[in-house]
DNA sequence: GTCTATAAGATGATAGAC
DNA sequence: GTCTATCATCTTATAGAC
C-alpha cells in the first residue's frame, strides 16, 4: 500500500529533471537531493555515484524508446503505415517523455565508457528499426528514395530534435506534432501509395 | 607580421573546441587556459568570466551562420532554389563548423540572462530567412505544404541535428550531406517544380 | 534509511611579482 | 601580458550518530 514513489525512484526522476533542464555537469547532488527531499547524504544510500542515476536514466529511457518503435514497426503489413506509426509514436514519445528524452539524447557524452557501449548498442536497435522499415517500403516499391541510410538518419534527426526544442505549453500538443512528422517522414521517403490516401 | 593567432582569439578557440567537446559546464578554466598554452591566470586578461567566452562564440556563431543562410535564400528567384541553397548552404555550415554549431545549438541555456536575449534575436532572424523562402515558395504554388511553421521548424530541426552527430573522418562529407538534406528539404515542402529537374 | 558533519579535492576568479 | 600562488567557495562522496 504505498503511497508514492519509494526512494530509490523520487531519486532517479530528481535526477532526470535536473539533468534535462541544466544538463548532467551543471547538476550537483544537492540538486538532486534536495529536489528528491533528502539530505545530500541519502543519494548515496540508493546510488553509488550521480554518473549511476544518468545512465540509469538513459537505459530506461533507450528501453522504453525501443519498445514503442518496435511495437510501431509491427504494427501493419503495409510500408507506409509502418513508417507513419513508427515516426508518429516516435515523435510523440520524444515531445510526451521531453525531459527523459532530452537526458537520452543529450547526455550520453558523460556516461563512463562502460556505461555508453550499454548504451550505443540500444541506440543502433533503434536506428535499425527505422532502417528495416524504409528498406522494406523500398524494396516493395512504395517508397523511392535512393539514400537509405542517409534518409534514415535524417529522420531519426528530425524526431530527436524534438527533445531540444519542445516545450510543455508550446504552440503544439504532442498529437500535432507527431501527425506533422509522420506525414514529413513519408514525403522524405518518396512514398507513393498503391491506394489513394 | 603575426605569426600566429593572438592570445584573445586563441582563448576563444580553445574555449569552442572544449565547450563542443564536454559541454560548457564540464569545461574548467584551467582546460580552456591549458588548450591555449596559457596559465589559468592569463584567461582573466583578454576576457572577464567563462561565461562571456561562451556568449562571444555563440554570438559570432550565429552571425555567420545567418550571413550564410541570407547569402543563400537571396541566391536565385527560384523558390524551389532558394530552399535548396539555403538548407544546403545551412547544413553545410553545421558539418563543416561543427565544433561550433554545438556550442551555437546546445549550450545556449548556459548563458546569462542578458546574452540569451541577444542570442535568442539572431535565431529568430535565421529562422525567418527559412520561414519566408517556404511562404514565398507556397505562395507561388512551386511548394505544397499546408503548415509552414511546423516544417519551417522541422527543416531546421533537420539541419540543427547535424552538430549534434556529424563527426570528422565519418562516412559522409560535408557537401554530400548538404546534398543529401536540401533535397529532403524540397520533399517535405512539396516542392512540384515547373520545369522538370 | 535518514540525518549532520566533514573529508578531500576541484573550481572560478584574483593578487601581486616580473 | 604572463606568470606563480592563492582565496573563497563549491563539489562528490563518506563517516558515524540515531
Amino acid at each position: 500500500m504505498a503511497d508514492g514513489p519509494d526512494a530509490r525512484a523520487r531519486l532517479t526522476a530528481a535526477a532526470g529533471r535536473s539533468f534535462a533542464e541544466r544538463g548532467f555537469s551543471a547538476t550537483t547532488t544537492r540538486d538532486i537531493a534536495a529536489r528528491a527531499g533528502m539530505s545530500p547524504a541519502a543519494v548515496y544510500v540508493h546510488h553509488s555515484s550521480k554518473e549511476e542515476l544518468l545512465f540509469l536514466i538513459s537505459r530506461d529511457g533507450h528501453d522504453a524508446a525501443l519498445r514503442v518503435v518496435t511495437a510501431a514497426a509491427a504494427s501493419s503489413e503495409d510500408p507506409g503505415q509502418q513508417l507513419w506509426a513508427t515516426v508518429r509514436e516516435f515523435a510523440l514519445w520524444h515531445a510526451v517523455h521531453h525531459s527523459v528524452a532530452r537526458v537520452v539524447q543529450y547526455e550520453g557524452c558523460a556516461l563512463s565508457r562502460e556505461h555508453r557501449a550499454l548504451i550505443a548498442s540500444r541506440r543502433r536497435a533503434i536506428e535499425q528499426v527505422l532502417r528495416d522499415v524504409i528498406e522494406f517500403g523500398v524494396q516493395r516499391g512504395d517508397f523511392h528514395c535512393d539514400d537509405v541510410p542517409g534518409t534514415t538518419m535524417a529522420i531519426l534527426s528530425l524526431v530527436v530534435d524534438v527533445a531540444r526544442w519542445y516545450r510543455d505549453g508550446g504552440p503544439r500538443t504532442p498529437d500535432q506534432i507527431a501527425d506533422l512528422y509522420a506525414e514529413l517522414a513519408l514525403r522524405m521517403v518518396g512514398h507513393q501509395p498503391r491506394t489513394t490516401r
